[in-house]
Formats: structure tokens, C-alpha cells, sequence
DNA sequence: GGAAAGTAGCTTGCGAGTAAGCTAGTTGCT
DNA sequence: AGCAACTAGCTTACTCGCAAGCTACTTTCC
């Protein structure tokens, strides 16, 4: 719960032993040509973000919504008020399909977190509203999401969160370059 | 294409200022009680997972398969020779529902990737097996993964990979937990 | 002012995954 | 031996996202 190294720094070989050095290792016996250091970089971001999503999503459960209308809800929100947006802003930053974005918000309109209404510049527009109820689960749940975000960093020191902050930014960049 | 440091690391701050420093800020904006590093972390995270998703999917494109059937047959290519293990082997290492294996080794089967035979030792289950054009396929598209995973840590030096690993291996380890 | 091009949001069809339930076959207990 | 519990793989119903196409409206440009 506190800050356990979590075992991995004895040796000159952390050897921490976690699923993803199993699958390099097999790699390595059957095509040792291979540089398998990249694989095994991004073998742990694809595992933490699964992991991590499905915990969140479960938290999220309790507030009747799932990760993906969190999202729709977190964005109006962290807009600031009158935490109104239109769909298309919504679905550009959430990297969404107009689609997607339409049915996303008729489950949320239907269960009462936001309403729609027509955007009194362009008739064409409308204008997404968080309401009150959304407002307040969106609030409750972003803690209940950072909660466990925290929990998950509690093997890592500050510094170390620091560091990883700063290689993931380059991470991040490198992986979106072009 | 090089080992251009894709700046960062000009000041003290590096502010790369990527889309999730905006977000964070605008949190930090509209909620200041909330502390946003794990949620700067694990937004990272889910960036560079999505990010890279994407683009090695594209990557096995002209393989004529997706990524999760390339995982399968990965799966399979590591195992060794005779490149042999059951549906559920595979549904279980790739985490994945065994309604949803049978689909993506109907796929695979009907594309000539692998071959179904009944298990001699137990008639309620298979083998699934890598034909040899599998096997051609697999160990292509492998090499043009780690072409696309190396090009995105370009912006690392071989230390600064190693310190990722060994943070990304805690940071694993935390989110997996329990 | 009016046609062409662009933009907003919705609808439809499709692909892929899960959850739940089925059948056939195996293991374990008495 | 015989019945109960378990396991393997498949099927079905449902969800959710994308891609493509639609209508309505706005902007641009002559």
C-alpha cells in the first residue's frame, strides 16, 4: 500500500520476472536475430492500459456509466462552465466518429447527464450541456478514476514518477511524430 | 528518421507541451483540489498504446491481417515448432473470450494462416497449427513491427530506454496487482 | 444573388468482441 | 460401474465503434 520498491532493483539484472519478459524470452529462443527491447517497451504500455482501463471501467460502474461516456462527461466538464460544447468538439477531441459521438450522447441524454439543445449561431450546430446530475457524478467519478490511478503509482517513488513522466512525454511524441 | 531528440530537453522544464499537458491544465484549472499526475501518466500511456495500435495495424495491413490475428499467430511462432497449442492455450494468453477465438481462427484457418486437427488425446479439443504460409506471414510482419516500435523510441537514448523498462516494469507491476 | 463547396449531426451496415448458454467429451467420487 | 462436476469449443444475442452516405444548413466566390 505504501511505497514498496516492489522488488526489482536487487541484482544487476532486475529480473522483476512479469508476464512480458516470458514472451521476449520465447522470442529471443526462436529468432535471437530480433531486437526485442522495443517489444518488450511497448508489450507494457499495451498491458498497462488495458489493466488500467478495465479498473477504471469497473469503477465507473457503480456510477452507471461506462469509461468512454466518462470521457464525453470529463471533457464537458474540465471545459469549465457553462461545461457546454458542441459534438463535434467533443468528437474531435475524444479522436471519436461522428457516430460514435451520436450514440454516446443518446445514452447519456437518455440517462439525464447532459441534454442537447440547437446552437443559436448555426442552425446547423448544436450545443452539448452537462446537467446537474452530470456535473455531479462526473466530479464523483474523476476521483474515484485518480483513486486508483494512484494506487497503481504506489511502487514508484516520486522521482520516479517524475522520470517516467518526462520518458513517456518523449514516448508520446515519438510514437505520434509525423 | 534519425536520432533527432525531437526537443524537449531545452530548459529546465521541458514542456514538450503535448495535448496532455492541456488537458492536465485545464483540470488544474477548473479543479484544483485534484492532484493530475497519475492521470498526466496513464494519459500517456493510453495515447501511446492507441497510438501505436494504430499504426502497426496499418503495418500488418499488407499482410492481410489484423492485429489481433497477427497476435494469434505470434503466439503460435513463438511456441516453437511444431508451432502447436490449443484455442484455449491462445484464448487464454491473448486474454481473450473463447467465442471470440473461434472467430479469429475461422478467419485465419479460411485465409490458410493455420489449420484446425482434433487433439489425439482428447476428443473435445484441437490443435491449432501455423501452416507454412503462417509462418512466412508471421515472421514478416513481426520484423515490420519492431521497424515501426523502433522508429518511435528514436527520440530515447539507449539509456533512457532502459530507465522506461525498468519504471514501466513497476508501473506494471502496480497496475496489475492485487 | 446564386451555385459550388464545405460543415454539422444523424442513419445504416458492418466487424469484432463479450457474456451466456449449449453439446460433447473427460475426470473424479463413491 | 455410474453419476456429478468439470472442461473444450461453438453458437447466439447484444454492444460498441467505424466507415460511408444522407440531409440540412452555412460559407465562399464569382
Amino acid at each position: 500500500m505504501t511505497t514498496k520498491p516492489s522488488r526489482t532493483s536487487d541484482a544487476a539484472k532486475p529480473a522483476g520476472k512479469d508476464p512480458v519478459d516470458a514472451i521476449t524470452a520465447q522470442w529471443a529462443e526462436v529468432r535471437p536475430d530480433l531486437d526485442t527491447a522495443p517489444m518488450a517497451v511497448f508489450g507494457r504500455v499495451y498491458r498497462v492500459a488495458r489493466a488500467m482501463g478495465d479498473r477504471i471501467e469497473k469503477a465507473y460502474d457503480r456510477f452507471g456509466i461506462a469509461r468512454g461516456e466518462f470521457d464525453v462527461l470529463a471533457t464537458l466538464r474540465r471545459s469549465g462552465e457553462p461545461y457546454t460544447l458542441s459534438p463535434r468538439q467533443l468528437s474531435a477531441t475524444l479522436m471519436l466518429t461522428t457516430g460514435g459521438m451520436t450514440g454516446r450522447l443518446d445514452k447519456l441524454e437518455r440517462a439525464g447527464l447532459l441534454s442537447r439543445s440547437p446552437d443559436p449561431h448555426d442552425r446547423r450546430g448544436l450545443r452539448v450541456t452537462l446537467s446537474e446530475r452530470g456535473l455531479a457524478i462526473v466530479d464523483e467519478a474523476v476521483v474515484a478514476g485518480l483513486e486508483i490511478q494512484h494506487e497503481a503509482l504506489e511502487g514508484l517513488s516520486e522521482d520516479q514518477v517524475e522520470q517516467l513522466q518526462e520518458l513517456l512525454r518523449l514516448l508520446l511524441a515519438g510514437s505520434t511524430r509525423d
